[in-house]
RNA sequence: GCCCCAGUAGCCCAAUGGCAGAGGCAGAGGACUUAAAAUCCUUCCAGUAUGGGUUCGAGUCCCAUCUGGGGCACCA
C-alpha cells in the first residue's frame, strides 16, 4: 500500500499546486455558466464564423487512448485562442456509435450493443470533459441514436433515388465453420480468427453506392482544399484516373469478344496471351471440356485466398489454361487466354492483354508457364532474360515500328477505332462503394422488398426505420445479417401496394454515420429536417478538420462523396465540407529491445542506470526504442491516471510540448513531469510574491512582448509547442525579480489561458478579476518592444565564422562591411589575400570571400 | 514490390538558405537543510544518418544510399 502510493503521493502532496479542486471547481463553472454555448449570432460577419472540428471517437470498451487528446487539445487551444479574438467559433463533439466491437462483445457476453455503447459513451464523455474542452455539450449526438440515424437512412433514400444506390452480387469474407461474414481485420493469414477455419469466398447480395459516378469531381476538387499534399496524393492515388484503351479480341471458336483495358495499347503486337480473372463472365463459356477439371480446381483455389494473398507480391505467379484462344487483332495471331488470380475482377474489365516482354508481372507469368516474349520496345536487355519496363522505338509492330511511346499510342488508337476494334477509355482505380453489412449493429437499410413492386423504400414520414431489440445477435446461418431472423420485424407490409412484403436486413457500414455527422452538428435537435439550410450556410464549410492519417483516405473520400451528393441535392451550400484538414501524429511509446530484435514488456525492464536498461530476469542489456502502444509491450499509457497524478492541465501541455502536431513522437513521464513542474513554477509565482502595480524593467517588458507575439502567431499556425517554450522563457525571467508586476503577469495569464485553463482561470481570479478568463481579450504587443536596437553581426570569411561584432540593428551596408574589414580578427583571414566577394545580409553578417 | 513521412546533444525537440540551440528531460556543481526530498541558481554535452551536388554560405534545396515509422487494391 505504502509503497504503491508512493510514487503518486510524492508530486501530489509536495505540490502547493492544488490541480485537482482547480479543474474541478472550473469545470463546474463552465457547465453551470454554458460558457461555450455557441448560437448562429447575425451580427457576427461571416468571417469572423468558424467551425472547427475533431474527428469524432468510436466509444470503444477501453476507453480513451493519449492520441485522442492530442488532436482534441490542439483545436481547443486554438478554438480558445480564437475567441480572445472575437471569432464566433462552433467546436462539437459526438461519438460514432455503431459498430463491429459492440456487436462481437454482445455474442461473447450477451450484453445488447446498446447497453455496451451507451455505457462507453457516458464513460468516454467523462474522460473527455476531464481534460477541460471547450465543446458546445449541447451539441452532442451519437450516431447509433434513432434521432441520428433517421437522417443517415433518410440520407441514403436520396441516394437511392438519385439511382447512386444498386444490388450486386459481391463476395464477402465467408466462414465455413461460424456460417458467418467476417470482416477484413477478422480474417488473420487466410484464417478466421475465431475458430481458424480457411475463410472462403462467398458471393452475397449487397448494396453498392455509386461513387465512381463521381470520381472525376472528387478528383478535380482536391486542388482547391487546404489539406496535406500527402492526403491529396493518396486520395488521387485512390481514385487512380488513367487514360487507355479498350481493346476488343474476338474469340477463335466463339463470338464471344473479350474486352481488356490497357494503357499500352502500343505494345498491341507483342501481346502473346491474354489472362482474364477467375470472376469474370466468360470463364466458364470458354472453358474448354479438356481443361474443365483443372479450370475447376484453380477456382476453388483462388477462391480460398483472400486479398491480401492475391495481392502478396513475393508469391508465385498461379493460372490455368482456359483450352480456348482469342485472336489478336492487330496480327491475327492465336493467343491462349488463362486464367490467373493476379487479374482482379474489380480493375478494369477483369481481363489483360500480356505482354511479357515489357511487364514484370507478364513476364514472370510467362517463364513459368513457358509462353512466348516477343519484343516490340527496343530496350537495353534481352527480354527473354529479364523484362524491359522502360521507354523504346518500337520493334516487331508493324505500322508503328519506328514511333516513340506517345505516337504509337495515338497511332494505335485511330487503327482501333477506324476498325472498331476498340476505343480510347479511361478508367479508375476507384470502385463502387460495397455498402451493406450482414451485421445487427448498424442502422437498418431502409427498404422493403415486395413480390408486386420490387424494391420500394421506406416512405420518409416513417422514418427513422429503428433498430428491433432482440437477445441473439449470433449469425443467421446463411449469410444475412441477425435481422433476418426477427419474424415481427422483417415480415412487414409494401408502402406502395399494402400487400406483404419483407424488409432488407443488411445494414449500414460504420462510415455512413461519419460521412454526415459534421452537418448534424449544426442543428442536432432538427426533427423536421437533417440541417436547417439557414444553420449551414451560416458555418459550413469546416474551417479547420483534425484528426488521424488512418483516415486519409477512406473516411475522407467517402464523407465529400456524399457532401457532393447533397450538394447536387442542393441541400448544401459548399461543394466540399472540409476546407482545411491537419493530421496528428501519432502518439508512441518506448519500448526495450533485446539483441535479437525481440521486445520485451515494460514491466520486465529496469533503468539501472541513468539510460541503462536490463531485462530484470535475465540481466541481459536491451535497447531503448520507440514503438506503437499495445498492450503486450504494457506499454499503454491512460490518460486518466495522468490526469489523476498531473491534472489536466499538464497533460494537455505536455501533449501540446512533445513536439509537433503533425508528426508522431515518444510519450515520456519524465517529460510530463517537466511540464508539471513549469505549470507549478507558474502557480508559485503568484503564491509567494505579492501582485505588484510598479512598472516593470524594459528588459522584462521586451520579453513579454517577444512573447506575445510568439505565442500569437505560433498558436495561430499550431505551432504549439515553440509557443510553449517562449512562455517558459517567459517565467523564467519573471524568477529573477522579486516582485510580479501586473503588467507582465496578467497578459502571461491571458496567453496561457486556452493551453492551461484551468489554471489560467484560478490565476486569473486570484489576480482580482471576474471570470471567466475564456471571455478576455488576447493580449497585444508592441512591435517596437520586439526589437533590440543592438544585434550581434557575424563575420564570415569564404562562409566560416571568423569574428562576431555588435552593431546597431540599423546599420548600413557599407559600415557594415568597414567594421568587418577593420576587425582584428578577420584580418589575420584576408590579409595578404585577395577579395573575390563580399556578401552582406543587412543586421545579420558580412561574409568575405578571399582568394590567395 | 510500390507510395508517403522522418533521421539534429544521452533523450524529446528548436533553428525566414546566414552564429547549430529556444525550451524540456536526464547528468554535474553550488545554495537551502541536521540530513534527504522538493525548490532555486549555475553548468557540461554535437557539426545535423551516409556519400555526392548546387551556393559566397546547406540541418534547411537537389540526387543517390542506409535506417526507422506508416500506408497499399499485383492498377495492366
Amino acid at each position: 500500500m505504502l509503497t504503491e502510493n508512493y510514487g503518486m503521493g510524492m508530486i501530489a502532496g509536495m505540490s502547493k499546486y492544488p490541480f485537482n479542486e482547480i479543474e474541478k471547481k472550473w469545470q463546474k463553472y463552465w457547465e453551470d455558466n454554458q460558457t461555450f454555448a455557441v448560437t448562429e449570432d447575425p451580427s457576427v460577419p461571416p468571417e469572423k464564423r468558424q467551425y472547427v472540428l475533431d474527428m469524432f471517437p468510436y466509444p470503444s470498451g477501453a476507453g480513451l487512448h493519449v492520441g485522442h487528446p492530442e488532436g482534441y487539445t490542439a483545436t481547443d487551444i486554438y478554438c480558445r485562442y480564437l475567441r480572445m479574438n472575437g471569432y464566433n467559433v462552433l467546436h462539437p463533439m459526438g461519438f460514432d456509435s455503431f459498430g463491429l466491437p459492440a456487436e462481437n462483445y454482445a455474442l461473447k457476453t450477451g450484453t445488447p450493443p446498446l447497453i455496451s455503447t451507451e455505457r462507453n459513451i457516458d464513460n468516454f464523455r467523462k474522460q473527455i470533459k476531464s481534460l477541460g474542452f471547450c465543446y458546445d455539450w449541447n451539441r452532442e449526438i451519437s450516431t447509433h441514436t434513432s434521432e441520428y440515424y433517421h437522417w443517415t437512412q433518410w440520407i441514403f433514400v436520396q441516394l437511392y433515388k438519385k439511382g447512386l444506390a444498386y444490388e450486386s452480387h459481391m463476395p464477402i469474407n465467408w466462414c465455413p465453420q461460424c456460417k458467418t461474414g467476417l470482416a477484413n481485420e477478422e480474417v488473420k493469414e487466410g484464417m478466421c480468427e475465431r475458430c481458424g477455419t480457411h475463410v472462403v469466398r462467398k458471393n452475397i447480395r449487397q448494396w453498392v453506392l455509386k461513387i465512381t459516378a463521381y470520381a472525376d469531381r472528387l478528383l478535380e476538387d482536391l486542388d482547391d482544399l487546404d489539406w496535406p499534399e500527402s492526403v491529396k496524393l493518396m486520395q488521387r492515388n485512390w481514385i487512380g484516373r488513367s487514360e487507355g484503351a479498350s481493346v476488343l479480341f474476338r474469340m477463335a471458336d466463339s463470338d464471344d469478344t473479350l474486352e481488356v483495358y490497357t494503357t499500352r495499347c502500343d505494345t498491341l503486337f507483342g501481346a502473346t496471351y491474354m489472362v482474364i480473372a477467375p470472376e469474370h463472365p466468360l470463364v466458364s463459356k470458354i472453358t474448354s471440356a479438356e481443361q474443365k477439371q483443372a479450370v475447376e480446381e484453380y477456382l476453388e483455389q483462388a477462391a480460398r485466398k483472400s486479398d491480401l494473398d492475391r495481392t502478396d507480391l513475393a508469391k508465385e505467379k498461379t493460372g490455368v489454361f482456359s483450352g480456348s484462344y482469342a485472336i489478336n487483332p492487330v496480327n491475327g495471331k492465336k493467343i491462349p487466354v488463362w486464367i490467373a488470380d493476379y487479374v482482379l475482377i474489380s480493375y478494369g474489365t477483369g481481363a489483360i492483354m500480356a505482354v511479357p516482354a515489357h511487364d514484370t508481372r507478364d513476364w514472370e507469368f510467362a517463364k513459368k508457364f513457358d509462353l512466348p516474349i516477343i519484343e516490340v520496345l527496343k530496350g537495353e536487355v534481352d527480354v527473354q532474360r529479364q523484362a524491359w519496363t522502360e521507354d523504346g522505338i518500337h520493334v516487331n509492330s508493324g505500322f508503328l515500328d519506328g514511333m516513340n511511346k506517345e505516337d504509337a499510342i495515338k497511332a494505335m488508337i485511330a487503327w482501333l477505332e477506324e476498325r472498331n476494334l476498340g476505343h480510347m477509355a479511361v478508367n479508375y482505380k476507384l470502385r463502387d462503394w460495397l455498402f451493406s453489412r450482414q451485421r445487427y449493429w448498424g442502422e437498418p437499410i431502409p427498404l422493403v422488398h415486395c413480390p408486386h413492386c420490387g424494391i420500394v423504400p421506406v416512405p420518409e414520414e416513417q422514418l427513422p426505420l429503428t433498430l428491433p431489440e432482440t437477445t441473439s445477435y449470433e449469425p443467421s446461418g446463411t449469410g444475412e445479417s441477425p435481422l433476418a431472423n426477427i419474424e415481427d420485424w422483417v415480415n412487414t407490409t409494401c408502402p406502395v401496394c399494402g400487400g406483404p412484403a419483407k424488409r432488407e436486413t443488411n445494414t449500414m457500414p460504420q462510415w455512413a454515420g461519419s460521412c454526415w455527422y459534421y452537418l448534424r452538428y449544426l442543428d442536432p435537435h432538427n426533427d423536421k429536417q437533417f440541417v436547417d439550410p439557414e444553420k449551414e450556410r451560416y458555418w459550413m464549410p469546416v474551417d479547420l478538420y483534425v484528426g488521424g492519417t488512418e483516415h486519409a483516405v477512406l473516411h475522407l473520400l467517402y464523407a465529400r462523396f456524399w457532401h457532393k451528393v447533397l450538394y447536387d441535392l442542393g441541400l448544401v451550400s459548399t461543394k466540399e465540407p472540409f476546407q482545411r484538414l491537419v493530421n496528428q501524429g501519432m502518439i508512441t511509446s518506448f519500448a526495450y529491445q533485446r539483441k535479437d530484435k525481440t521486445l520485451v514488456p515494460t514491466d520486465q525492464v529496469e533503468e539501472v542506470s541513468p539510460d541503462v536498461f536490463v531485462e530484470k530476469t535475465t540481466g541481459e542489456p536491451l535497447e531503448r526504442i520507440v514503438a506503437k502502444m499495445s498492450k503486450s509491450l504494457k506499454n499503454v499509457i491512460n490518460p486518466d491516471d495522468i490526469i489523476n497524478e498531473y491534472g489536466a492541465d499538464s497533460m494537455r501541455m505536455y501533449e501540446m510540448f512533445m513536439g509537433p502536431l503533425q508528426v508522431s513522437k515518444p510519450w515520456s513521464t519524465t517529460g510530463l513531469s517537466g511540464v508539471w513542474r513549469f505549470l507549478d513554477r507558474v502557480w508559485r509565482l503568484c503564491d509567494d510574491r505579492k501582485i505588484s502595480d510598479e512598472q516593470a524593467a524594459i528588459a522584462l517588458r521586451k520579453v513579454l512582448n517577444k512573447t506575445i507575439k510568439k505565442v500569437t502567431e505560433d498558436t495561430a499556425s499550431l505551432n504549439f509547442n515553440t509557443a510553449i517554450s517562449q512562455m517558459m522563457v517567459l517565467v523564467n525571467e519573471l524568477y529573477k525579480i522579486d516582485t510580479l508586476p501586473r503588467e507582465i503577469w496578467e497578459p502571461l495569464i491571458l496567453l496561457l489561458s486556452p493551453y492551461v485553463p484551468h489554471l489560467a482561470e484560478e490565476l486569473w481570479e486570484r489576480a482580482g478579476h471576474e471570470p471567466s478568463v475564456a471571455n478576455m481579450p488576447w493580449p497585444t504587443y508592441d512591435e517596437a518592444l520586439t526589437i533590440d536596437e543592438e544585434v550581434e553581426v557575424v563575420l564570415q570569411v569564404n562562409g566560416k565564422v571568423r569574428s562576431r561584432i555588435m552593431m546597431s540593428k540599423d546599420a548600413t551596408k557599407d559600415a557594415m562591411l568597414a567594421a568587418a574589414k577593420s576587425d582584428a580578427k578577420l584580418k589575420e583571414w584576408i590579409d595578404g589575400k585577395t577579395v573575390v566577394k563580399e556578401i552582406v545580409v543587412p543586421g545579420r553578417l558580412v561574409n568575405i570571400v578571399v582568394k590567395d
